[in-house]
DNA sequence: AATGATTTCCTAATGCTATTAGGTAAATAA
DNA sequence: TTATTTACCTAATAGCATTAGGAAATCATT
């Protein structure tokens, strides 16, 4: 058996064996043996590393919430324009839920439902990444390039939840066609929505 | 005790009891137990009226959405213009959220957990019941009142993605608001996003 | 290298919960 | 009255999350 690394691996183990398995056959019907035999443990030592399978679901995107955080400041440095950056955190989330989308089916599929989401982690990183969005937006008003009466918090509920909704249907419908079909055309309609109205 | 009607009358004892303690509790948390109780039944009898506790979380959003299809048509009769039809359906699905927020809830928070979910009748029904969205939106393309060249599945996703995520953030924060409050504001730069611009 | 402490893991309970078996007593039908 | 069905009950059964208690490996210190 490894030395150092040997528990920082094995709790990897378990995560993986729980992220795969909660996105296949859901969190209900996943038993704590399924994940512990996928990771090569006993129940009980499963235990050692986790307080429970409900701790073990919380965890699980809370390490991919906040990375994402993290990777965001990086995405938009430099981009010029705030329908510049909207388009850029567009094409960025979609592309980090394609790149995970376990860790994404278990965000929007499983977490909502816990009594216990609003006082996760989790929860205030969603807020906090999509906080970005509002900043975004109130940077459009002060430019003009979009309309200077918007709304920043109604633009950004309605981008988040077109994202949203695009996102659930693809993990429902198993990831058989590819996030990105119709995007742009998507996101030019959104963006009538906020731009400044040079007609009138 | 009750003579003919009583077995529905019990069935809808369970079936209220079940709601009552779902959008109370969650799924999980809610036992077979805790719903016969309320309901004033041994578990055993429960399963005389219904397959189990799934088959219960199925049940209840089953006779709400299907309600709702009946009452859409008549809502919406009358109503001139694809701008006012969306107003109209906006509003008329707000209202019977707020009016059946226990049943939102189960639908918006649990259902979707469920691996059945997608050979579900409430699944059928929800997506006969976004269709008429779509209609809506041909129609506007046709009359010259949206974009010509608009696709209306596209403009369903944004003003279905906004509807629920509005829906969902309300039921979260456990209804202490109204959700008609910004609606109209909303509801504005949604029509931007679809309306023909007729300064091009 | 030996001893003691700590870490990591195991087998075997425990207790809760969904579901079922089997039966009773009232209501209904003949 | 007698047979049948209905509506319900108590008491299993079985599956699962979690815990108890302990063994073996690893590490720290002399």
């Amino acid at each position: 058996m490894a030395k150092n690394n040997s528990k920082e691996h094995t709790r990897e183990r378990i995560i993986n064996s729980a992220k795969k398995l909660f996105s296949e056959q859901g969190y209900q019907k996943t038993t704590v043996v399924d994940i512990s035999k996928q990771a090569g443990l006993s129940e009980a030592a499963l235990y050692e590393y986790f307080q429970g399978k409900e701790d073990l679901l919380l965890t699980i995107p809370d390490l991919w919430v906040s990375e994402l955080l993290r990777d965001l400041d990086e995405q938009l440095f430099g981009i010029q324009g705030s329908v510049n950056k909207l388009r850029k955190y567009l094409w960025w989330y979609m592309r980090r839920v394609e790149q995970a989308p376990l860790d994404a089916k278990i965000v929007y599929l499983f977490l909502k439902t816990n009594a216990n989401f609003l006082s996760t982690e989790v929860y205030s990183n969603v807020k906090q990444l999509y906080s970005y969005l509002v900043e975004i937006f109130e940077e459009g008003c002060k430019t003009g390039e979009m309309k200077p009466d918007l709304n920043p918090r109604l633009a950004r509920d309605i981008f988040v939840g077109t994202m949203d909704h695009i996102i659930t249907r693809w993990l429902l419908k198993d990831m058989s066609y590819s996030l990105f079909d119709n995007l742009e055309k998507t996101f030019k309609l959104l963006v009538d929505a906020f731009k400044a109205n040079h007609s009138n």
